[in-house]
DNA sequence: AGGTTAAAACTAGAGGTCTTAGGAATGGGG
DNA sequence: CCCCATTCCTAAGACCTCTAGTTTTAACCT
């Protein structure tokens, strides 16, 4: 029997189609060995067992979603900056549920890996270099930063889950959530007594 | 054999038990027949089957959550209210994380069911009311709703996914994300040319 | 009390999944 | 050309979901 040529890469592209196609709960090693033409022990070789494969997918996210927010917010600065890292946001995960999901999961990847994978590190560089302009120092700098990851993830996730069941569109609403954080880091209020507690 | 006197709400109570103990995708017919000392064929009676049953911890979730949040932000109004809304979220999440993330699930909740539940109409209702105070009419008061949703969600997802690795604690960040967000809805951006479209 | 009956719980089994173990083919390096 | 590490396979065990058909239970009625 002719060799498939597979990698750990192409399982992974597969595992990725795949929840992307059919949602991420169905991605099993049946389903990607079949898309591969290829019997599910196969895989193993490749691939330590499904959780494995569902790291490598989540990183895999992480991965193309930085790309997708570095090259949108290149060049920009302020709110455009802003509006642009948002939006590149929202456009992967509308485009890429399966994948999005994947980067949901608690980390239970393997630490060798992730180490290699160049997305986590660079997505906190991009996200602080766009606050910059903004010019917050820490730690509101940290606390303004994972507002904002909260804002973005949070939205996207109810949006899939059918949680904006009103009548108004969603887009509208982001773009006001978008105004509004803008004018909030243009603002950003000072500490107060006890919130060093 | 005796009766084991099941129902669907034991059912439901023992799969969410369940979550909370060894997360949610470890739920399985089998591991529920087995904590409450009966045949998985014997489920099917009470519960259609496993979508099913996620459906109904998901629904559980959500009333319950609600309940904590009605309690919490009984009699308190502005930013008292806003402060205590926020924690019995997040609180909730803290003490229930596989009944949280059941209500992450896209909704394929029987219709007739969710309709029973009083939970999301209830929902929507405390979350108007803590934002009364604030004099936001239509349009606004729809996108600042979805906007606290989304941090409020976003924020104890990317807490529960690992997502906050950095030295200062989560807590700190949350008390600063809620001074924020306070000030925003005092002083909510108004709308500019365009942001019907 | 005893008999009837609907529901609850069971046994059996088909079909799917994950994973390990060990055997056979393949193709690149000596 | 042949070695042999790697790739892919078959086989098999354990677990899961769900259906069908059967037995047991408890509640109701006279």
């Amino acid at each position: 029997m002719a060799r498939a040529g597979l990698t750990a890469e192409r399982v992974t592209i597969a595992g990725a189609e795949l929840a992307d196609e059919v949602g991420l709960d169905q991605v099993t090693m049946s389903q990607v060995a079949r898309r591969l033409g290829v019997k599910d022990a196969s895989l193993y070789t490749h691939v330590r067992g499904l959780e494995d494969l569902r790291g490598r997918i989540a990183l895999l996210a992480a991965d193309e979603k930085t790309i997708r927010i570095a090259e949108a917010t290149s060049g920009r600065a302020g709110k455009d900056a802003l509006v642009a890292f948002a939006d590149a946001w929202r456009e992967y995960a509308h485009t890429h549920p399966g994948r999005y999901t994947a980067t949901q999961t608690p980390i239970r990847i393997d630490p060798e890996l992730a180490a290699k994978a160049p997305g986590p590190r660079r997505a906190v560089e991009l996200t602080y270099g766009m606050l910059r302009g903004y010019g917050l120092t820490e730690p509101d700098l940290t606390d303004a930063v994972r507002l904002l990851r909260s804002t973005f993830h949070g939205f996207v996730a109810l949006e899939a889950a059918g949680g904006f069941a009103h009548e108004r569109s969603p887009r509208q609403s982001w773009v006001r959530a978008l105004d509004a954080l803008h004018t909030l880091l243009e603002h950003w209020p000072p500490a107060r007594e006890g919130d060093s507690a």
